[in-house]
RNA sequence: CGGGCUGUAGUAUAACGGUAGUACUCAACGUUCGGGACGUUGGAGCUUGAGUUCAACUCUCAACAGCCCGACCA
């Protein structure tokens, strides 16, 4: 992409009142802009991200075997009632034109439950998985904390339907496993621990995939032996860990970028989602579902990674691979438009920064912007027939013939 | 929902009970061009409502909005 054919600027100062370090950077530099408190649009830059993550979670989704559908914001609020969440305070409520009353779906289970039933009467229509990327809407009593938390947000929402617990269990453990599979591949492996947490008002106990960052508004106990944490929302006077029994826990501040629950039958109760045995009984099908915040992630590697210069991303979440700067008169310019042509021909995500502004300028906007490689063809470097390349958190750059660049991009 | 702080050009800030200033941005021209360059010229602003006052952007109250703390939180 062209930089300046991108309609965002960079800014240099930071937004009025905000502290968060996500709020502050993805806004500076053009990531995303406030609609209000916890209600954000994501700009190209930003949507680019949000794409790369939910690609990931889209390829690891399709490992389960789940399929990707895509339900509605909108539900009648008389599902929430058979549900008993109608009362629930982050609903948010509208009526329709004929009085009909309305909710915004803060999660899915109120609609993905009652459609399950024209698919499964039988347990040969089981076991099945769907999963979507859909906007949902909380009316947090507190939004903050930038993307951190929000009121709407897209989240990835994946629901199991099974004939009994077992399988149900055994679906949990796997998707426990392609869990961590996305949290390494968007850069947070290191970072993100399993947690016990409570089940809320569904079940005794869930799993919350928590990364440890500074910016966290939740307090887990760690277990350095096995790596397993608990959520301080239930932890004990013993304060153990579950797994080993060590009772050396480490409190931390972290994120709760994802979390899993198994639903069993509260939801197949609620709905009458039955299907017919073998035996030819009638019985509930069991359920979990799993969610991860897209926006909230994307905050999460903002918050770990950023610094004093801007934005850093990992290479497989990053909006563009290499961000190339052309410095210089009309010479260099002519190259580097050559150099953007044969990148963009071999399918490289490039942003080419080839405005008329000062070097100086171009070089913060890209420490700002935070690509992983930054490309520089100058004056200097085309006397050589070279570019230079940086990787954004090393101090020094290396030449590199500007031939050999597409190849050098391509392994990178 | 309770508490605190804050609302001034597009952005970020200043001053003042009596003419609203600065920087960046924006437009134009020229000089620059390896770490947010420089000059000249030109644009652009006091959240809303009520009250006090000869006079309110400034003081008071309220509303609305934002951030932070707490409560809340699949």
């Amino acid at each position: 992409m062209l930089q300046k054919e991108l309609f965002t600027k960079t800014e240099k100062q930071s937004p009025k009142g905000e502290e968060s370090k996500n709020a502050i950077l993805l806004q500076r530099a053009g990531y995303i802009a406030k609609e209000m408190a916890g209600v954000y649009t994501f700009l190209p830059l930003g949507f680019l991200v949000l794409k790369k993550i939910e690609q990931i979670i889209r390829e690891e989704m399709l490992k389960l075997g789940a399929f990707e559908i895509f339900m509605p914001s909108l539900t009648s609020e008389s599902s929430w009632e058979k549900t008993k969440r109608a009362e629930m305070d982050v609903l948010f409520h509208l009526e329709g034109r004929d009085k009909s009353r309305l909710v915004l779906n803060p999660t899915h289970e109120e609609v993905i439950t009652p459609l399950m039933k024209k698919y499964i009467s039988s347990y040969k229509d089981l076991p099945i998985s769907t999963f979507q990327f859909q906007n949902k809407f909380r009316n947090e009593p507190r939004a903050k904390s930038g993307i951190l938390r929000t009121r709407e947000f897209m989240m990835k929402d994946l629901y199991s339907f099974h004939q009994n617990e077992n399988d149900l269990e055994n679906f949990y453990e796997k998707v426990k496993e392609n869990y961590f599979n996305i949290f390494e591949r968007v850069g947070l492996k290191e970072q993100t621990v399993l947690t016990f947490a409570s089940g809320g008002a569904f079940s005794k106990y869930s799993h919350e995939f928590q990364t440890i960052c500074q910016a966290g508004e939740d307090i887990i106990h760690l277990c350095e032996k096995c790596g397993i944490a608990i959520n301080s929302e239930i932890i004990t006077e013993q304060r153990t860990c579950p797994q080993c029994g060590n009772s050396s826990l480490e409190v931390k501040k972290a994120v709760e970028v994802g979390n899993i629950f198994k639903l069993r039958t509260k939801f197949s109760e609620s709905f009458a989602l039955k299907f017919r045995t073998k035996e030819g009984q009638d019985d509930l099908v069991e359920m979990g579902c799993y969610g991860i915040g897209l926006g909230r992630l994307m905050g999460v590697i903002v918050e770990i990674y950023a610094d004093e210069q801007g934005l850093v991303w990992p290479k497989e979440v990053a909006p563009f691979k290499a961000h190339l700067l052309c410095l210089g008169g009309d010479q260099e310019r002519v190259m580097a438009d050559k150099l953007y042509k044969e990148l963009l021909a071999k399918n490289q995500e490039v942003l080419y920064d080839a405005r008329d502004v000062s070097s100086g300028e171009k070089f913060a906007d890209a420490d700002l912007i935070g690509l992983p490689l930054r490309v520089i063809l100058s004056e200097k470097t085309l006397s050589q027939d070279n570019v230079e390349i940086k990787e954004r958190l090393s101090e020094k750059g290396e030449l590199v013939k500007i031939k050999d660049l597409p190849k050098v991009l391509e392994e990178f």
